[in-house]
DNA sequence: CGGACTCTGTGCCCTGACGCACCGAAACCC
DNA sequence: GGGTTTCGGTGCGTCAGGGCACAGAGTCCG
């Protein structure tokens, strides 16, 4: 993040409110720093706080049975962590855990719920957002199924290139791999190609984004079809 | 269906309700036959109908490419179609086709919204099973990456068979292989172990479960898992 | 009764991914 | 500066499943 950094940090969600709901929604939060690994909530376990991420970005896991938790979705500050409140329950069907390093907004459950009571914008908004979740969840689902390393790398760092601030970060092959549900070395090969063609650039660990549209042109369709379910609900 | 069935045909969540509200909400339903095959909703189309289904039951399913579509959950009379409409929306994430040919219980959009209104537990109940839908959509995904054929189709079946009425239903395994996103001749394959296990018995389409117990000993984790959910949500 | 169709069993070849393992290079840490 | 750890490149054998195709048996229908 550099010091010139003059990009407004603001969260989609948040921004959507009007003027006097957001600000009685933003005086119930605390601004906090996220950092990468943190469990925010465990699957099926109490929720202790609700997140509206600024820079931070987060990431919903699955376990089954003994491997590594794999990836089900992603929330930047294009969403937020705890939208299932709505639904009465203070948790969520998945293991969160902070993927990206930085900022967020957070409040307690029973912050939200005045917050809710008070913003029927905030209400809404969330409610479409939840919306958008279940997609995300669908979607996954068919493309963890059908598609193939390459294309799913490249949906993934699509959509950690659009949460993440900047064109460069920090994730190893053994992290990626484990994301997608793969071998480390099945991702070295499908990582390898991408170098080759210029669409990235690596070295232990530090990614550079180097041509967006060609990993677009490369990922499977699945993440322009998420993206446009969020803009069509949500802007 | 033999005419001296006389299992009370009733659907859990309308039966959750406290009997006025109850009443309320079944004043607004009509039953309706629902044929095999026939599609109540497209993936983002519009709802037309709300549906709790009887002896009926559905199945949600999402295509990618052009792939024939592959099978995301299920909805019995532990269930509802429609459940969605709490987020604001009249539409579901997924194409909603009728799985099994039986009776349901429908009513409009605007029905049911009226009966939001006026029905605090129906409005809990369907919040709380919304959530186990989100369960349901996380666990297939990762059903679907990680499970072999054998194991998620002894799933399937035991789905099936908690939502049929009786032991024995039609199903060929072309039909199967599409549900379940692989080829059909896997499903052959995969069928004729259980067969030969004396799980299950079948002949051109017509399929009897002889081993519950045994099928559920193949089967992955992720049946239990679901249920367990379920249960603990909705009692 | 005969032809068309449906359903299942089976075989063949191919490929994407797995499991495992090893090695070199870079980075980190006393 | 030397040992240890981390990271990525690579290779090998194996396997589940995909694509395709054919054939036998049952079913349906004119």
């Amino acid at each position: 993040m550099s010091a010139i950094d003059v990009r407004p940090v603001v969260n989609t969600l948040i921004q959507r409110l009007p003027p006097a709901e957001r600000k009685a929604l933003l005086a119930r939060c605390q601004t906090v720093d996220l950092t990468f690994g943190t469990i925010l909530c465990e699957a099926h376990g109490p929720l202790r706080h609700v997140h509206f991420p600024l820079t931070a970005f987060l990431s919903l896991v699955a376990s089954v049975d003994e491997r590594p938790p794999i990836e089900m979705g992603m929330i930047g500050s294009e969403g937020a962590l705890g939208a299932t409140m709505l639904l009465g329950v203070t948790s969520m069907p998945l293991r969160c855990i902070v993927q990206g390093t930085g900022q967020s907004l957070r409040l307690t459950p029973s912050a939200l719920r005045k917050a809710l009571d008070e913003s029927p914008m905030l209400r809404r908004t969330l409610n479409r957002y939840l919306y958008v979740l279940m997609v995300q969840l669908s979607r996954t689902a068919a493309c963890l199924h059908f598609h193939e390393i390459g294309q799913r790398l490249a949906r993934w760092l699509l959509m950690t290139h659009d949460r993440a601030h900047g064109d460069h970060f920090h994730l190893t092959h053994q992290f990626l791999s484990e994301m997608l549900g793969v071998r480390r070395s099945g991702v070295t090969t499908a990582a390898s190609v991408m170098q080759a063609n210029g669409l990235i650039e690596y070295s232990r660990g530090d990614i550079h984004i180097l041509d967006r549209q060609g990993l677009e042109a490369v990922s499977c369709e699945c993440y322009r079809g998420v993206n446009e379910e969020y803009s069509r609900l949500l802007r």
